[in-house]
DNA sequence: TGCGGTTAGTTAAACGTTTAACCAAATATG
DNA sequence: CATATTTGGTTAAACGTTTAACTAACCGCA
């Protein structure tokens, strides 16, 4: 049949259409024959209830939203793409559909939220980077569970999967420390991101630990966000006034690719001269050379983690607050080198 | 309120339910005067209609599938994700959502569709890159609309957006014959792949142009598929059996890369020594040295004029079947030289 | 005046599920 | 043996829309 409903599995099982949702549902007032009776009608007509009809009178869609910004959506780096696919992935395994939605980066009073919020399209949404609060507010305000993803406001309690920043600055800090390094500079965008500012506070800490001394000359935090030209003009910036750097780390790999370029333009040897290591692992390893020590962040892992939480939310329909911290690994390529 | 329906709308602005239906949907028989009694009520309210309801009722889910293979959806290179992206902003614009969905490259009888398809959760569908032909045949027995996007069936008549892969290989080739090259080698992986085939006759008849004669030992297309390490393994069968090579047109980008890394570990200066062109213009500027010369595919534009597609056909409940060839475009870097 | 036509709206059925409330038959209990 | 309980199902209402069929009011015209 072409498109079969509960009414032509009731009538070729020979019982009420309540009987079939009730088998559907694996309720146990149904004796075995009946639901085997059920169960055969429905391979036979191959039914599959609608998903329509069910979102109705059951007030769930089966959807998941997941916003993020034009811009991040838009970034070369695959970052959350792949924590887009990981969800996709998981989704499956839960039975969900994802509902991909971009916002603009500057969200105004009075601009339209997604029009699955809207509709009442999907239960529950994953919010992914970093996105203006005054959006995360409006959001607020329907009664659908959210789990936010690599950002969260920090003044509020949320559900998030976030990445262990602090370790990781730390890793890539004391990486260079072991390699013998004593003049590592810091290079990062957007200071205010929480992200980049707990990967700073890891350098901080792994040079305190390292009994090294901070020096304000070595660090660049100044540029807007961080992207390959903003690790350019940083790397410029910070090599005009100190002379003796011999490592970097980049906040992440995208500028960790400006600075390693920057060095090229001014005849510096990688990493021969001069040590770089990045963070997020988003660079196809034999895209740059010398490929790039980095701090790897587990992508697509992320965005099972987030899936996983929100469809546990939607299900169990507590309001609690859940933080999954995602481990992150040294990865040592061939822009690090022994001082 | 919280979640208003038609019904609440109806209320404040003291009609019936069908009215306000009437209204969203525009119909002619309201007066002015009603219909912004009702509009009024809905902006107070903030009303947006149900999907679930609406779907019930309308057979129209206001979703569309996206259907791709596991293998392209996990490739590094962002071919099939840009194109995905396209179909994203394009949905916007037409008030669709995208359910993306992928499928195993290696579909078997007995293997369940996608659930999209078997929950009516669709209006249509896109499917995106070579896929199974039992997958195809299984779901043309939905009475679905669907798009193809850079892969059809060769034997059936279907809507599809492809790319102008004929003009695109004899850009690349002419290209290189302006360049003063006259031993051009080709190198492609699957040749049955109607992409791949395409690109290596518009090889044969730009040389045809230039009365260059074709050199099967200039040519191989033995790979299994096209990717990087197919690239490299391929140019070290070539070149093994040609010194005199000056010039590769790999069929896309990632076996470009792998032909120039297999260049490189020779000893090759490219493009001093050999230019190589791609096609697609996935591989960004500065992540392969030297930036490599390719032929552009409008990725996301694809994406477009498939939701675009797909949109009419479910709109226009029309039958027919439309062919999109999008336009490529030369595009020199610095990987092909004058010889 | 009476009738057909138009205009502007309402009524009610339908879409395909879920599930609370109900019920009949079988079984257990005192 | 009469009654309570359990078992295994059914009935019917509800979810929030759309839309065909209907109707009431008004208008124009012979």
């Amino acid at each position: 049949m072409a498109n079969p409903t509960i009414k032509d599995v009731a009538k070729a099982a020979n019982v009420s259409i309540a009987t079939v949702s009730l088998v559907i549902h694996n309720h146990k007032r149904i004796s075995m024959e009946t639901k085997q009776k059920v169960l055969d009608a429905i391979t036979a007509l191959n039914y599959h209830p609608s998903r329509s009809a069910r979102g109705l009178v059951s007030r769930k869609t089966g959807n998941i939203g997941f916003i993020l910004t034009h811009d991040h959506f838009l970034r070369t780096e695959p970052f959350y793409t792949q924590i887009f696919m990981g969800t996709e992935f998981e989704a499956r395994e839960n039975e969900l559909y994802v509902l991909l939605t971009t916002i603009d980066s500057n969200f105004h009073e009075g601009d339209s939220l997604p029009r699955f919020i809207l509709e009442r399209n999907v239960d529950g949404m994953i919010i992914a980077g970093k996105v203006p609060s005054l959006l995360i507010d409006k959001l607020s305000n329907y009664n659908i569970p959210i789990v936010f993803v690599d950002y969260s406001p920090s003044n509020k309690k949320v559900s998030i999967v976030a990445v262990d920043n602090l370790h990781g600055g730390m890793l890539a800090t004391q990486h260079l420390v072991e390699l013998g390094h004593k003049k590592i500079a810091f290079i990062g965008g957007d200071i205010e991101h929480p992200s980049i500012n707990d990967r700073f506070n890891g350098y901080k800490l792994a040079l305190e630990k390292a009994s090294m001394s901070l020096n304000e000359r070595l660090i660049n935090t100044e540029e807007d966000y961080p992207a390959r030209i903003n690790g350019y003009n940083a790397a410029k910036k910070i090599f005009s006034i100190n002379k003796d750097i011999s490592a970097v780390f980049a906040c992440n790999d995208a500028m960790a690719v400006g600075v390693i370029q920057y060095l090229k333009d001014i005849g510096k040897q990688i990493p021969n001269d001069i040590s770089v290591i990045g963070f997020d692992d988003v660079v196809s390893e034999n895209s740059v050379n010398p490929p790039l020590s980095t701090i790897r962040v587990p992508k697509m892992e992320m965005g099972v983690e987030a899936m996983r939480l929100i469809s546990s939310l939607v299900k169990d329909h507590k309001k609690i607050h859940k933080k999954i911290l995602v481990n992150v690994e040294l990865v040592v390529r061939q822009s690090t080198k022994k001082l």
